[in-house]
DNA sequence: TGCCGGCCGATTTTT
DNA sequence: TCGGCCGGCA
């Protein structure tokens, strides 16, 4: 071995612990990393496949495989900067899945250019199935979309659903189901959850193939590995079943996505599946403080299926876990935007923080509380910008162009900008099309008679023009190519032509470009094909930014994988989390258990946990219930603080202003004055007996406990502070 | 054909 | 609370 190499690897071993250096120097054959949180995973993850690339394998036969994209590239990112050579693969699943089908298109019978459909199209398109198949009324696109996708994540296809269905429901399902199938074949498109299953099914049946990618790929790493569903699983096995060069890492207290399929035995067994494999246990924490590790641990413990593992850590013990209960939900957004904003005034950096929550909806209040207080936030929303109305409508035209028979896509840009095509001209072209047998497309521009359309067949004839002239956007690198279609086909004049004042949607159509130029410049080589994947395959979280002075919010779901000096978890209620709904006839409790635990194991230094005793969803005030999950957690490393006070008429303040006969007045983040430390932050309070006790930490850093009755301290307005 | 207003219905978490 | 959809009107 070169003493250049060895001194490198040297380096990398440099500072990790026994079973970290186990891990990352593991070579030959299975190996499972059953990885606590805050311990280090990415880093072994990261280290190992540096070290497989110096000394074993050549980067490029190495497929690293993460769930969302922004793990994809922090881990490129951190394997380059261990100076080893790139050309490893890493992707996430779906990405993997997709482009392997393009590639392999023949072989799977599939278009290479077919199209991911997002949800609002799969839903789109089980609505025509559920009316193609008689039975509008009877079903709703959500409620097939959910028994389509289950079966899909068993791999079950609609065949074998046919062979087993025997209920009167079933056989009406079955039917959608096929009606569906047919449907997405003759608009060449997939859904997310056929992206993974027919990879699954795609190597289970073509064994060249198999043996082609498992010899390309002699090693294999699996993230998240609790979290893999039955194709997800099944893709692993395959892929490695010759050399058995699997390595899965994860943590099975860390499984959150049951609900789609993941199912946590495929850890939990993976030593059962391979005898022979390599287990290797990280649990020294190195993120969390003492008394926040304590807690999560004694919540996780709650659990019955598990696997028992110690967590520790070296840090120390950190301030206690807070748990706070406020009277509305507006008080506790507002308390928290409060303490948030004197955080940041007192030097904190803003991007140290996150507030996390189950639902996407809680993040409104929080919001409007963030903007009140002037505090600037980023929420982790990915999805959302690509559901904009101008975004949809450009890839729409993309789609088209890309794959003509894409005729969701189509339909949606038929008469966007209006040009005059209205729905009876649109059913006309569907039922004729439908006659012909060929899409709409090949309807229009070829030669057919359409004059049965009457006066509508010129602006027709105009669309399919637009359409032809647009093709020459195919020839662009994606950027230019959606800028291109953003110019000609209209959409920047109608959207510019609508909001002279607020034009948003021109915004957004710009920021769109920019974002497809970030694309072009990381993957030089990508074609408009594999920016429309990567657009249909985004996450929210792709979106959170690692620096920019913003606080951060998103669901507990999001913070997967995520690290904050402060963390608040709001909602803490039963029935929201835990999370059940009303006919909620599966409520997995320890799913949601092991979702607050991934919260809480978020954050290294703070953590808070609040609830409002009243709370609006959907439009109504509701009380709530304590959730369970706070009374699991032990009192050694937990404190109740000070709850926001009912609604009352605020009593003056003392003639001197000095100490409050109100302490309701006093709240977690009142900023005081001390006569010799100086400015502070009241961080936590505690009620014992008669009196209340104020945790401030100070600007010179220091920190100190005072009785409020008795403390020389002053209460200070924000706008005092200069 | 296109726009607007009202009503109804849904609603976890995400690739 | 909000957004999608439908029906009526210009």
């Amino acid at each position: 071995m070169h003493t250049g190499v060895k001194n490198t690897i040297d380096r990398m071993l440099d500072g990790l612990n026994e079973p970290q250096r186990a891990a990352v120097t593991h070579t030959e054959g299975p190996l499972l990393i059953l990885a606590g949180p805050g311990s280090g995973k990415t880093r072994v993850v990261t280290h190992r496949a540096a070290h497989l690339a110096l000394t074993t394998v050549e980067p490029w036969r190495i497929l690293a495989i993460t769930f969302t994209n922004k793990a994809t590239r922090e881990m490129r990112e951190r394997v380059d900067a261990l100076g080893v050579a790139s050309g490893m693969t890493v992707s996430t699943f779906h990405a993997f899945c997709a482009r392997t089908l393009r590639i392999f298109a023949n072989r799977a019978g599939l278009q290479r250019n077919f199209t991911i459909l997002d949800r609002d199209d799969r839903r789109k398109m089980l609505k025509k199935a559920i009316t193609d198949a008689g039975l509008s009324g009877h079903w709703t696109p959500a409620g097939a979309e959910r028994i389509i996708s289950d079966a899909k994540n068993e791999m079950i296809s609609a065949e074998a659903y046919d062979r087993n269905a025997s209920e009167w429901r079933e056989l009406q399902f079955v039917k959608i189901y096929k009606q569906y199938e047919v449907l997405l074949q003759q608009t060449a498109s997939l859904d997310f959850d056929d992206l993974l299953m027919k990879v699954a099914l795609l190597l289970e049946k073509d064994t060249a193939l198999r043996n082609e990618l498992e010899d390309q790929y002699a090693y294999v790493l699996i993230d998240e590995y609790q979290d893999t569903n039955a194709p997800q699983y099944k893709i692993a096995e395959l892929l490695t079943r010759d050399h058995g060069n699997l390595c899965a890492t994860g943590d099975p207290d860390q499984s959150i996505y049951g609900w789609r399929g993941a199912n946590i035995e495929n850890i939990l067994r993976f030593e059962d599946d391979h005898p022979a494999a390599t287990v290797v246990r990280l649990e020294q924490n190195y993120r969390s403080t003492q008394h926040i590790l304590t807690a999560a641990d004694a919540l996780i413990a709650g659990n019955i299926n598990r696997k028992e593992k110690t967590l520790w850590t070296e840090n120390d013990d950190g301030s206690r876990v807070r748990i706070v209960e406020h009277e509305l939900a507006d008080d506790e957004a507002n308390a928290l935007a409060r303490e948030i904003r004197a955080q940041i005034t007192g030097g904190f950096d803003a991007s140290d923080i996150a507030i996390l929550y189950r639902i996407n909806s809680l993040s409104r209040v929080i919001e409007e509380a963030l903007l009140r207080e002037g505090v600037r936030y980023q929420i982790a929303r990915g999805v959302e910008f690509y559901n904009r109305k101008e975004i949809k409508d450009v890839l729409a035209y993309l789609r088209v162009l890309v794959n003509p028979v894409d005729e969701i896509a189509l339909l949606r840009i038929i008469n966007t900008p209006a040009r005059g095509i209205g729905s009876t001209t649109i059913q006309r072209l569907v039922d004729a099309a439908r006659q012909a047998n060929v899409s709409i497309l090949e309807l229009l521009q070829g030669n057919s008679d359409l004059t049965p359309l009457g006066r509508s067949a010129g602006k027709v004839k105009i669309f399919a023009e637009l359409l032809t002239s647009l093709q020459a956007a195919l020839e662009l690198p994606p950027p230019e190519a959606l800028a291109y279609v953003i110019n000609h086909s209209g959409l920047r004049a109608m959207y510019a032509h609508e909001g002279e004042i607020d034009n948003e949607p021109i915004g957004n159509l710009d920021e769109l470009v920019s974002a497809a130029s970030a694309f072009a410049q990381e993957r030089p080589d990508a074609s408009l094909v594999d920016w429309l994947e990567h657009a249909a395959l985004v996450s929210d979280v792709d979106c959170v930014v690692a620096e920019g002075g913003l606080v951060t919010l998103m669901t507990l779901h999001a913070a997967k994988g995520l690290e904050f000096e402060t963390v608040y978890i709001i909602g803490l209620e039963d029935g929201l989390l835990p999370f059940r709904r009303a006919d909620d006839v599966e409520a997995d409790d320890e799913e949601e258990r092991r979702l607050c635990f991934v919260g809480m194991t978020r954050a290294k230094r703070r953590l808070t946990l609040s609830r409002a005793r009243y709370r609006m969803l959907r439009g109504i005030t509701e009380r709530t219930v304590r959730s369970p999950f706070l009374d699991e957690l032990p009192d050694s490393a937990v404190e109740c603080a000070a709850r926001t006070p009912k609604r009352t008429p605020r009593k003056s303040k003392t003639p001197d202003g000095r100490l409050p006969d109100d302490i309701a007045e006093w709240t977690l983040g009142t900023l005081v004055e001390h006569p010799t430390d100086g400015l502070g932050q009241v961080m936590s309070m505690t009620r014992g007996g008669k009196r209340t006790f104020v945790e401030v930490l100070f600007k010179t850093g220091s920190r100190k406990t005072f009785a409020l009755e008795f403390a020389d301290l002053r209460r200070v307005d924000f706008d005092e502070v200069g």
